[in-house]
DNA sequence: GCCACCGGTGGC
DNA sequence: GCCACCGGTGGC
């Protein structure tokens, strides 16, 4: 089971954003929320060398109830592991689909550059050679969280 | 002309 | 079957 993740807010007047922001324990499994995407970003990009667990937020401990449960109430996009740290300066993005079908990864350079996929980083670099001494490709990852099937709103019975 | 967004697909 | 990547384009 994954355990970082992020979950979203159905459609509401067709404005899609991450409301939400959660991770899930390594001990006890309960979902916490993170106040931030700052802070779930820095959760995150540490999760495999350092496991969430409910003490790490303040006065929070396994004995306490769940902050929120997996329902169909939101749509839950659930982050995949070993996704690096962004940047600084640099913003990665998440973007989802109208239809809820996938998510698209994007990042914003300092320099106002927007990639798409690897492939413009390298294209990047090779452009302004100046951030070799700070960023690799190694630091981006375009891969997109996971989109819980059995969350995805409906209407009348079917996907949008 | 740009760019946000989407559909299609090649490679795995 | 999945998904990273890219081409195309509609709306501005």
């Amino acid at each position: 089971m994954e355990n970082t993740q992020q979950s979203k807010r159905q459609s509401v007047n067709g404005i899609n954003l991450v409301d939400i922001w959660s991770v899930q324990c390594g001990e006890c499994f309960k979902w916490r929320l993170i106040p931030t995407e700052e802070e779930f970003e820095e959760i995150r990009s540490k999760i495999t060398d350092d496991p969430f667990v409910c003490s790490k937020k303040p006065d929070v401990s396994c004995d306490d109830p769940a902050d929120i449960e997996r329902d169909d109430s939101r749509t839950w996009a659930i982050h995949k592991p070993g996704i690096p740290e962004t940047p600084a300066g640099f913003k990665r993005r998440l973007v989802m689909r109208k239809d809820f079908s996938k998510m698209d990864c994007y990042y914003d350079a300092p320099n106002g550059k927007k990639f798409r996929a690897l492939t413009d980083v390298s294209k990047f670099l090779d452009k302004f050679p100046k951030y070799k001494r700070d960023i690799s490709t190694a630091d981006f990852s375009f891969t997109s969280p996971k989109i819980m099937d059995d969350t995805i709103p409906t209407v009348a019975g079917k996907k949008l």
